[in-house]
DNA sequence: GTTTTTAATGCAATTATTTGCTTTTAATAA
DNA sequence: TTATTAAAAGCAAATAATTGCATTAAAAAC
């Protein structure tokens, strides 16, 4: 039997049944168990399939790269992330929003590191199922097409039933006076059941937002432990916002 | 013999049989191996046929395109996600599972129908997303990152919460007596969970996985009230389904 | 018609791949 | 944790590919 006969019965079985273990296709091909590690991690290789411990699963819709050529800000949303990542430890319990900057963040989390994150946001998700290491949990509910979160009694509640090390949201508006404000009275609800289940909130935002407000407010500046932003803390925009009990990043 | 002659046999062996071993065609033609082997090079030198180790395979035997819609089946799953469509009825609710085949249905629900919709797997979540009239809502919960469906206990419970009027599930493995089997433990009790919480379950099976199994159990044949294969239900392939207490579409 | 040149073929020696087996190491499950 | 199972690494046998060379067949030149 051709090498190329015998992998494309291993593609066929793995498309067909999204997984599949070594020991059962060594069996139906009639070759040693050695031959099939090969075959798969060749497979592998040519990301034909995805090689896991035992066996192999189908790529299928798992290879989810959106686009995000149309970010708004991005380079500063990158920087944010960045030095946001800085305040993750290893083996953490996190939790992360939506929103671009958050989405950002987990982008940005290196593959070799161990955490357990909760998401409600979508995409966030998707980026996080990237991350070979990362535990990742998704609090359900009823989905906001708007913000790919979501949000609702259901979600509030299992919010309510978990208590993270650090949870990093973003937000519509940010003032030194008004705190976190947002315009979906929704997304508010969900954003302070958010703060609510974590030890310690970083804000993610842009300058941009700096000193804006709208109607419903999420919570004040000093319910937030740290704010990052991509200017240095030094910088002057962020006069008001120093002496508001926040850490600055 | 003449060379064009040998060449025009190894051609069409090959696109006759996918595949050839050097030394089938040696002896078939009564020729050293060595020849085949010159043939078959030059052959691959025109593109005719892709040569490899011990024989040669016709182009589109391995033929890949990774850029290509990468669905393994897609026709077969179109059709059958354009029969399961017909079982939707305005306003209902409905419950979605993962696998590409349950993927197809969503993306094939049309953009005027109103229904509510659970779902636990994430790329169904997104193409929901993009129906306006669809409310969808996620059962969170501990992500598989093989499936990208949400399992465990927490999904589990979730699941036990609610009662759908349509759930429209996939199956790893379908036999007549053996029922529905699965590889992985943890995919088997969410399926279960999710057959308890539907008035009635749709199988949506592509006709390949027929009369096959795997180790863990999720339910029998005549647990779940319709299967949809792409086959005519009046297809001999399907006779030992029939008699099953289960409705073939 | 003969000679020369060129191409095609088969053979043998060498080199490279493939494959299964064994041992060691790593990962997972109980 | 320990026991079980899978993966990796190295080895050896079998098989395939490559290369150079000799022989034969065909084509071209004389």
């Amino acid at each position: 039997m051709l090498k190329e006969e015998r992998q494309r019965t291993i593609l066929n079985e793995v498309e067909l049944h999204n997984r599949v273990l070594l020991t059962d296709i060594a069996e139906k091909l009639d070759v040693s168990i050695d031959t099939v590690r090969r075959d798969v991690k060749e497979l592998d290789a040519e990301n034909r399939l995805r090689k896991v411990h035992g066996g192999a699963v189908s790529l299928g819709f798992a290879n989810y790269s959106p686009s995000r050529n149309n970010v708004y800000a991005l380079d500063e949303k990158t920087e944010i992330a960045q030095k946001a990542g800085t305040l993750i430890k290893e083996n953490s319990v996190l939790l992360i929003d939506g929103g671009t900057t958050c989405l950002e963040l987990a982008r940005l989390l290196p593959a070799d590191l161990s955490v357990t994150c909760f998401t409600l946001s979508l995409p966030v998700a998707m980026e996080l199922l990237n991350k070979p290491k990362v535990e990742t949990i998704f609090i359900g509910g009823k989905f906001s097409k708007d913000s790919l979160i979501t949000i609702g009694a259901s979600t509030i509640h299992q919010l309510s039933q978990i208590k993270v090390d650090l949870s990093f949201i973003g937000t519509g508006y940010v003032d030194p006076n008004f705190g976190l404000t947002e315009f979906d009275w929704d997304i508010v609800q969900t954003k302070k059941a958010v703060i609510a289940a974590s030890k310690k909130t970083v804000l993610l935002c842009i300058s941009e937002k700096l000193n804006s407000q709208h109607r419903f407010k999420t919570c004040s500046l000093n319910d937030v432990d740290t704010m990052v932003t991509e200017l240095d803390p030094q910088n002057k925009l962020l006069a008001n916002f120093r002496n508001q009990n926040i850490h600055l990043l």
